[in-house]
DNA sequence: AATCATCGTTCCGATATTTGGAACGTTATT
DNA sequence: AATAACGTTCCAAATATCGGAACGATGATT
């Protein structure tokens, strides 16, 4: 069991250890609130003494990862976008893929995403899409879970059915939409089927009108563990369109599996 | 000089304070290296026991803003996307700033960008294009020298001119391209003149065939210094050209700080 | 305009974490 | 196989954090 032990914490709030951990929670408190949030807001929700708290606030504005407004409430710094920036532009797996992202996305004709699993979560990695009638960034650094996304479930897929049985009473199992799965067991069925199929769904499960189709790409030692998909409009998204799709997915999949091996290395 | 205090450091290396400012500028010499780099490299680089670095290093992996890689080389993880993510999508300045970048495009028909200044550095905010031939994330986060760009300069022009004589022997001047501005004293009146003029430009000194216009945007209070621009290939930017994009800057930035009042409130 | 309540900041002894040198395994190289 | 370089662990000493309480500022209410 040593892989579980450098393993993300559970995406959940407050568990961090550490002068570091505690800080670094303090800022995901702030990030996971969409708009400026007060000192005595960030009091209430994080229990920690007045005076701590106020310290840690100030060493995060210090160092560029928090900014303070003019009615003492605090946002995120643009320090983190610099760091962000390079993260992206740096990531092997994401430049290994990207060849195969946009062969994906010329062969359908739709939006294509990579995401990797953080924990309980799916953090998407790139995009492509043909219009950008979205905003950029929209996607990306985008966290969404991991039980309702076509990326989560194929990533999940990689995973033994021990360790995803283990991680769904964590799970937080909230209805999106009439579609989405929140049994438990009928969602591990969904897994299990995924793994056999090598292909993941999403059907309407997260947003009303958006379908996906979606394939696991992993390392050997499971370290880094993701999906990418095809999404579209429910509309331009029928049985037959997306039953089309599900080799186009496969064979991505495979082919950036296959890139990771020869330039990185088999791992394990 | 109460201004001063909270200001962000200069963005050179390694003067954090405190536990976790030590940790983050551990964290921004992997940032700086555009690849993968192995703990002693890392030990050279910056001047701190083993023992203290291993430990501060596992810390940054632990919370997800480190990965290591089988190799036990170094990259930036993840989570720091989620936090970007966060810190773009509901930055109050680029979401009043974002209609007029969108319609300072449409009238030019070439890039806008809008950048802030932290430190001695401009970080890309946003940026509008009409083809998507460069990959998105391309500039935002980015950070680039204030002395030989436009939105640079454009902030620059926003301070006093004391304030910018103190900046001066901080720059470290590095000769991009045989335009670029590398004498202190040519460059202050450079940053006078984008004072009294209201916009700033960039003729080729960053990037051959690269040429800009930016306006100055801020706060009454001075907290928040940016920069937009226009950005056209050299051979699109002739001098008359460059010259009918001037007010059409302005304008937008007069439009974006006027928002700016309306929807913040004025400060100070 | 004055009062009161809420909010944010500062202070300092107690506490817990970090520090940093050295010894110990582990992996690559000759 | 021997050697060197690298990464990890350990622990007493140093130091930053912790956290309660007092203080000052802000702004809402009467």
């Amino acid at each position: 069991m040593e892989a579980e032990r450098t393993r993300p914490r559970p995406s959940g709030s407050a568990n961090g250890t550490g002068t570091l951990g505690k800080a670094i929670d303090v800022l995901e408190l702030v990030a996971e609130t969409d708009e400026p949030i007060r000192f005595t807001e960030i009091l209430r929700r994080c229990d920690q003494p007045r005076g701590t708290l106020h310290r840690q606030l100030s060493n995060l504005v210090e160092e560029g990862l928090l900014v303070v407004n003019r009615d003492h409430s605090y946002s995120l710094g643009v320090r983190l976008l610099k760091f962000a920036s390079k993260a992206w532009a740096n990531n092997e797996f994401r430049v290994i893929a990207e060849p195969h992202l946009r062969r994906l996305h010329e062969l359908t004709g739709e939006t294509v995403h990579m995401g990797v699993l953080r924990g309980l979560e799916v953090i998407y990695l790139d995009k492509v899409e043909s219009r950008q009638a979205v905003r950029m960034y929209s996607q990306i650094g985008n966290a969404s879970p991991v039980f309702c996304t076509g990326v989560g479930k194929a990533a999940l897929s990689c995973l033994s059915k021990e360790t995803v049985e283990e991680m769904l009473p964590r799970i937080a199992f909230r209805r999106f939409t009439e579609h989405t799965l929140v049994d438990p067991a009928t969602f591990a069925k969904a897994i299990d089927r995924a793994r056999s199929e090598g292909v993941a769904y999403d059907r309407e499960e997260h947003e009303i009108g958006i379908r996906c189709v979606a394939a696991p790409i992993h390392t050997a030692d499971r370290s880094f563990v993701a999906g990418i998909s095809v999404t579209a409009p429910a509309y331009r998204a029928g049985e037959e369109t997306i039953a089309g799709w599900v080799d186009l997915v496969r064979e991505a999949a495979a082919a950036i599996m296959d890139d990771m091996r020869n330039r990185l290395g088999p791992r394990v």
